[in-house]
RNA sequence: CGGGGCGUAGCUCAGCCUGGUAGAGCGCGAGUUUUGGGAGCUCGAAGCCGGAGGUUCGAAUCCUCUCGCCCCGACCA
């Protein structure tokens, strides 16, 4: 993509409104625009983000063996009076009223709906195990949203809704839920610790939290210093995901892991130079509820025996658009925004130093063509502005790799090669710059 | 939902206290000189001063109401 002809309308100056950095990185690098208090457009930079970090809970999801469906935005209250949340969930829920006077809501959540859907259609034991999941959409009518999309009223969320026959099936539902949980943060570059947690407004019994580790995350954490050593894309790397995932459950469940509220210095197992202070942002959750459901909204299937068992029932989530944010509060530096390569809007910020030079121009049309024919993921700053400029976009837009054309480098036959994250420069060839950003 | 603050140009803000009819920097447009870490100069465009009502000869400024946004607290993917 040329920039040029990107429509990126980056901000020189922090908006008054935005205190948090996550917030204000991402109006001033063009992602999003606020439309009202807590609900958000998502611009082309901020979107190939979104994307990315959707797709990659998706593939997660998916190999974890839970299907994905679309459910709506907007439910039919009947719905919720069934199970009782209609009255319990307050002025969070939005009520809507459509043209023939009928109740209806924009969904906080999809358990109702869910469930629904599986009565309908599944009778038998033999049917079970099963994992659905949507990414959509959900409006929380929050009192006081903030923190830009890391607590907005409208949110992108993948929620995942499990049925097993038994408790022993939905622990191990639980238990897949859990390793691919683990597995899609560290895909993002984030170390998301899982904390025993409340289970809220969802019910039920057994319930963690993942949260990340970041300087400027809401609430504070403790946690056993094994969890920054440990590699958790490897530690999962292989599982099968049918054998049985309890050893693997009760290991990473045994490393002391605390929110504040949650943590008793006084009582904590841990030496000091084990336990690890920070703070933490909330991504993911997940539920086991058992019949909360299934029972008032008669959700039952067939047994064995022919006898009529209500499913047991687990939820799942991930806030999908808080995400960006959490990942932008985990990774920047003064200079702007840090992308881990997995989520980047694109890889490549190719700069041409001297947009009126005919030398520059070629050398850099060239790199960008090959760069885009090898599939590189590549922003082209080819706009007439000054060199201080240029950087100060690229830093603040935070691409994985700079490869800046100038003049000074190219009669020296190099071009620069920056690393975003680590700041090192290396004077190249274009050959030798162009193999490493398309070899890996 | 309690407490506080702020709405003036695209952005950051000054002007308001003490009423006299709109300002700066950045950004934007044109020209020119520049060009390896947010360039210089010249010219220019741009604002029902959030909205409604009131006081006054006269309101961005004072009063009342209203809408929006932000912050602190309680609550949440």
């Amino acid at each position: 993509m040329r920039l040029s002809a990107y429509f990126l309308p980056l901000l020189k100056e922090n908006p008054s409104e935005a205190q948090i950095v996550s917030h204000r990185l991402m109006l001033r690098a063009g992602m999003i625009r606020q439309s009202s208090a807590g609900i958000y457009s998502w611009l082309p930079l901020g979107f190939r983000v979104l994307k990315k970090v959707e797709q990659i809970v998706r593939e997660e999801q998916d190999r974890s063996g839970a299907q994905e469906v679309l459910m709506p935005t907007i439910q039919p209250a009947d719905l919720w009076r069934e199970s009782g949340r209609y009255d319990d969930y307050g002025k969070e829920m939005l009520r809507i009223r459509d043209r023939h006077e009928r109740d209806m809501l924009y969904g906080p959540t999809n358990e109702e709906q869910i469930t629904d859907i599986f009565r309908g259609a599944l009778k038998s034991y033999r049917d079970l195990p099963k994992n659905l999941y949507h990414i959509q959409w959900k409006f929380r009518d929050e009192v006081r949203p903030r923190f830009g999309v890391m607590r907005g009223r409208e949110f992108l969320m993948k929620d995942a809704y499990s049925f097993d026959l038994d408790a022993k099936g939905a622990k191990h539902s639980y238990n897949k839920m859990f390793v691919a949980y683990l597995r899609t943060f560290a895909r993002m570059g984030l170390k998301a610790i899982p904390m025993r947690a409340e289970t809220g407004p969802i019910g039920g019994d057994l319930s963690h939290e993942f949260i990340i580790l970041a300087e400027t995350g809401e609430s504070a954490v403790y946690c056993d210093k094994a969890w920054l050593e440990t590699d958790i894309l490897k530690a999962a790397d292989g599982l099968d995901f049918d054998s049985d995932l309890e050893p693997f459950f009760r290991q990473w469940t045994s490393l002391y892991a605390a929110t504040d509220d949650m943590h008793d210095p006084a009582k904590c197992p841990l030496p000091a130079e084990q336990l690890v202070t920070a703070r933490g942002i909330e991504v993911g959750h997940i539920f086991f509820f058992g019949t909360k459901y299934s029972k008032p909204m008669n959700a039952v299937v067939a047994g064995p025996k022919g006898e009529s068992v209500p499913v047991e029932m687990g939820s799942y989530g991930i806030g999908v658009s808080r995400l960006v944010g959490a990942i932008i509060e985990a990774s920047h530096d003064e200079r702007g925004i840090i992308w881990p390569e997995a989520v980047a809007p694109f890889r490549v910020g190719l700069v041409n130093l001297r947009a009126g030079d005919a030398a520059c121009v070629a050398a850099a049309d060239a790199l960008y063509t090959r760069l885009r024919s090898a599939g590189v993921e590549t922003l082209y700053d080819d706009r007439d502005e000054s060199p201080g400029g240029k950087f100060a976009t690229m830093d603040l837009i935070g691409l994985p790799w700079q490869l800046v054309i100038g003049p000074r480098g190219l009669a020296a036959g190099t071009v620069e090669l920056k690393s975003r994250r680590t700041g090192e420069r290396q004077e190249v060839s274009s050959e030798a710059a162009l193999a490493k950003l398309t070899g890996e």
